[in-house]
Order: structure tokens, then sequence, then C-alpha cells
DNA sequence: GGTTTAAGTAATCATTCGATTACAACATCC
DNA sequence: GGATGTTGTAATCGAATGATTACTTAAACC
């Protein structure tokens, strides 16, 4: 996820300048952009708004820190762009879900779900989104971005945003998937608490305390494993 | 809430010394500690941890920075105190509800719940305990307190603190309230919810929004006209 | 080949912030 | 009433950080 830095590798022959310059591969800005917003991603949503630098989002860009500054014009709307982000992909998540059902791709995964919570559409598709939700925990910078964003309401601009992104996924899950408003509710609930499982980084010590064990297990359910190796990829990043 | 600062207030007479040293009451240690530790979770909730300055707490206290530090050490056992303190009192809030309960003191309480969702001891505390914890929303800095520390997870102290927290509070429901796994999760994420929607201050823009309206007041019941209230306060001491 | 444009960095600046030091004032004890 | 400990502040320091400026160098254009 986040790449490393690289000089420019010559060809076997000294430097071709005196003076050894760091230069990062020469790509177009907007493909620059994109990564920088990924690396953003996984930055703020380690270290929250305030508690992250344009330095270190550069480093994990692999690029100089005004570099940074100078695409985004400020740490505010580079955290607001990476903020839009992974709400736009949350969104297309969730999105993807709806339409993959109503097109019937699903039957095998419809298998697998709970009968025992109802065999309706917005039953259905509130578990499928649930399954969906936990895979992006895969990724670990989307949903922390946006925990990020929602404990930053403060920053004006942020929270504003922030609210508007979360009305935006409640209104999604009830008009388009089609929950009434206390199972949307229950739904976004459940999809908090996973959101402070993973920021007390409660599964880095699954193995070692049975109360996590049993709250995660509880959690997450099929997705645990997943989960759990995900932890440890980035345990083993830092 | 937030106390202001006040020099020593003259006896009308012209100040004591020609340098005039805004100098704060002189109170006991151990209240002063007291007092800064109610001052910085106001502005821990406010703010994060990184997003804080110890400066800001000392204004809110009504004393100077350095003595912040002084008392404290570091910045960062000053949050973790803090966080125990909030920690604290929402075990003890939870606590008490049990006792209460256990004591048959509440059977004026018990007429409002919710009789479909169950009469058993547990789901009757769940429902109290959900009470419980939105009375806390009104104090407002207790409950982002937590929620701070639970996206500070990066910072190994706090993480650790956090998760620790964060488990006793899961026994507690489950243990002592004697939850199911299944329902003390459901109790969490709605907690959780809840913290959420404060963080990105949904109730500021309850008149002006109805999806936000129909949220708050799903998640929130009777509880709200307090939050709505607690949320306009706190905007005019802003 | 020479010019222009786009992609990128080094150097540095002004603030901010946590922490330290040194000192002032009040209370208490003998 | 002087010594002593407690409660507090002013002044300041060094490090970190967001932003700016002034360059460099590679690519694209003609």
């Amino acid at each position: 996820m986040s790449s490393v830095a690289k000089k420019t590798v010559g060809t076997g022959a000294p430097e071709t300048t005196s003076t050894s310059q760091a230069t990062a591969e020469r790509i177009p800005a907007a493909q620059r952009r994109a990564l920088i917003l990924e690396a953003a991603t996984g930055v703020f949503a380690e270290r929250g708004y305030a508690g992250s630098t344009t330095d270190q989002v550069a480093k994990a860009a692999g690029i100089s820190q005004p570099y940074v500054v100078r695409m985004f014009g400020t740490k505010e709307t580079l955290f607001l762009e990476a903020l839009d982000r992974a709400q736009g992909k949350l969104l297309r998540a969730f999105r993807e879900v709806i339409a993959a059902y109503d097109a019937g791709e699903l039957t095998e995964e419809l298998q697998h779900l709970d009968a025992a919570a109802g065999s309706g559409r917005p039953e259905q598709l509130k578990q499928l989104m649930a399954i969906a939700y936990a895979d992006l925990i895969e990724d670990r910078g989307i949903l922390m971005m946006l925990m990020q964003a929602f404990v930053a309401g403060h920053e004006p601009a942020i929270g504003a945003r922030a609210r508007e992104g979360f009305l935006d996924i409640y209104r999604l899950v009830r008009d388009e998937a089609g929950l009434l408003p206390e199972t949307a509710r229950d739904f976004l609930a459940q999809g908090m608490l996973m959101n402070t499982l993973i920021g007390i980084r409660l599964p880095e010590i699954y193995e070692q305390d049975s109360t996590a064990e049993e709250l995660l297990e509880c959690t997450l359910r099929s997705k645990l494993p997943m989960v759990l190796k995900a932890s440890k990829a980035q345990r083993r990043a830092g």
C-alpha cells in the first residue's frame, strides 16, 4: 500500500548529476494526485487530521513535502479530498451490492446468510452490505479515514462534510436499500462499532485476551479471519 | 462547565503589586488537579489528543500553561488521566443503574420502558443503561473523551488504555448486567452510533435537515430534547 | 536544437507547542 | 517574624510543522 521513495535508478553508470538529488519518478500530475490521496488516506486514518503532517503524507507517497502542499493547497483540502474519496468508495461498495442483488447475481451469497434475520429484500441487503462493509476493513484506510472525520467535527469545514457524508450513507441505506429507519440505524450502529474495534486495534490482542476474542467473534463473524490477517499484515508494515 | 480565568479580585483599592500579575485563586493542589482534569476532558473531547494544546487546557482551567504541565508531567499523562476519569464516570453510571434496579428502586422508570423489547432483567437493564448513557451526553465531555481515545489507538500508551477500557465496559455489560454477547454487542453499537452523531454535531442541524431529524429521533428517542438543549447551550458557550 | 511547459526538490521562514527554568507571592509553622 | 513549603506565573527554548520561494530537470513542442 505505502510505496517507498525511489531514486531515479541510473543505468549503472555514476549519477548523471554531481549533486545526488533524490527525485521521484516523473508521472503525470493526475496520477500523482491519486497516489498522494491514497497515501494521505492511510496517514490520516492512522493518526487523525491534527496528528498527521504533510511530510508524513509526502514520505508515504514517495515525494517531497512541498509538492504535496502545492498540489492540494493546504492540509485541510487534502484531508477533505481524501475524505471524499473514502466516502465515495463506501457508497460505491454499497451500491454495487444493491445492484448485484437486484440483478440476481448473488444467489450463491444468499445461501450463506442468516435466514433467521428474515428473507425480504431489506433484510438480505442489510446482511450483504454488512459483509461489504467488513470487506472494506481490509483496506483499513477507508473506514478509519471516515471515523477520523467523524471526530474532527470541531473543524468547521471537516465537520460540515462529515455531517453531509454521514447523512448520505444513511439515506442510501434507507432509500436505496429500503431499510426502515430503525433498521438503518441498527445497521449504522454496527458499522460504528466495527470502526471502534478497529480504531482501538482490538484484533492485535485477539490471541491474548479471551474477552477481545469473544467481542470480535460476535461482531465480525465470518469476516474475522480476514480482519485478523489484515491486522497482522499492517503490524508488519508498521 | 468551563470556568473563566479570574484575577485575584482586589478590595477595590488599587492593585497591591505594581506589576499586575494575573494569579489564579490559590486552592489546594488536589482540587486544582480535579479542575484541570475537568477542563482537559472538555478540551480533549472537543479537539482530540493531537489537536489539543496544554495551553488550551490551561486557559479552560483558568491557570497558566506551565502549571498544567508541571502538575501532570506531560500532555500524554494528562490525557490518560482524563481518560481514566471519563471511563470511571461511565462505569459508575452503569453500576448505579444496576444497583438501583436490583434494589427495586426503579419501579417508576420501568413503566416507561419498551415492553416489546422484553421484560427480563437483561432486557430491562439494557434499556435503562441506554438511558443512563444518553444522559451522559449532556456533559458532552465524557463520551467524546472516550471516543477520542478510541481513534487515537496509534499512540501506544493511549491505545493500550483504550483497549482495556473498552473491554472493561463490555465485561460490565455482559457480566454485571447479564447481557448475552450479542445483546451486549448491540448495546455497545448503539452507544458508538450516539457518539458518532454527537461527534459530527448532528444536533446542530436538527432543524434544517429532515434526514438528520429522523436519524436523531430514532436514535435518541426520549433523550433527544435534552441533547438538543445541551447542543444549543454548548454552541452559545462555543 | 532550442524553447517552453510540467514535475519535482532544497532551503528556509514564521508559528506553534510542549517543556524547562527561574522567580514571585501566599500560607504555615516554630 | 523569619524560615519553609506550596501555589502559582513570566520568560524562554528547542523542535516540529505548514507553507513559500526559488531552483532544477525531464519531457513535449515546433
